[in-house]
DNA sequence: CTAACTGCAAACCTTTTGCATTGAC
DNA sequence: GTCAATGCAAAAGGTTTGCAGTTAG
């Protein structure tokens, strides 16, 4: 299991591939996005891209994470809105997300994805409905505030 | 499989229960949750609200509405952001919800729940976490629009 | 060169809040 | 009668947009 590390390369290659000018405010963001060790909302993003270049526009964060979603590089998430009404941002890591949001610690880590295959064959075969985009969030208690809750009870 | 129509009986008993006053507007707001044929955004809500009682208040709906997420008794969703920004809010139907949203047609389906002990046990035994919530959000082609796609290629 | 992108500021839209009043229990 | 809930209006918050200047390709 990692913790939301994911060893995206190439945001700024597909971004060009896309037809997206590669500017520096763009190769700061996209290297945000690829480096995070944790989801991101907007008002994040443009933080971080401001202690990097002073001159970046909230506009342009919004711009460019809009553009992203769009083409389908880059996801939204509530992560059910266990950290309130932020909205977090995440490359797209492949057509599957699985989240799973402790309530307790606030931690939030993607399993790896042995379950894939199954549940896509078997919504395939049960709804004939063709999976593109899988989103599996979980919101409950991670092992490590289950042991601490079974040592304190 | 059925199509976003639950029999969820008593959303006003269990807010009753929770120690929510019933007023008139918590009533006709409970009833629309309840009958809503497909899934509601809060400005949908406020305008279907106020076609039963034109003094109705947006303060009210989104006050109400946050109360009772607050509760876990409705959940909000935004169904990977198929139909754009919109939030959607539907009565927790149990701790699982499993939409399967059409990128074609927009339709939102909502599957039987046979995989979804599969599922949870997976999770606890391969990582020691524990489900309490569920969501599940494919999007992809439906049935439907799979047919037509193969009759007009 | 030129179309895409940016910064800026204003506009926009959704949601929240303070206050006086109303109404459920 | 009391406290929660409401309507109202104003504020807050987050996001988008028009425009003029800048820059990547």
């Amino acid at each position: 299991m990692r913790h939301c590390t994911l060893p995206n390369e190439g945001l700024l290659e597909r971004m060009k591939a896309r037809g997206l000018r590669l500017t520096g405010q763009r190769k700061i963001l996209a290297e945000l996005l690829e480096t995070a060790e944790e989801h991101l909302d907007a008002e994040s993003v443009y933080q971080l891209a401001k202690a990097k270049d002073e001159t970046i526009h909230r506009a342009t964060v919004y711009r460019t994470l809009n553009k992203l979603k769009k083409l389908g590089l880059v996801d939204e998430l509530d992560l059910m809105h266990v950290s309130g009404e932020r909205h977090f941002y995440e490359i797209r890591p492949s057509t599957l997300h699985i989240h799973l949001v402790c309530t307790t610690c606030k931690r939030v880590d993607e399993p790896d994805e042995a379950f894939w295959d199954d549940l896509k064959r078997r919504v395939e075969n049960e709804n004939g409905f063709r999976p593109e985009v899988v989103r599996v969030e979980m919101a409950g208690v991670c092992a490590a505030c289950l042991r601490k809750r079974a040592r304190r009870p």
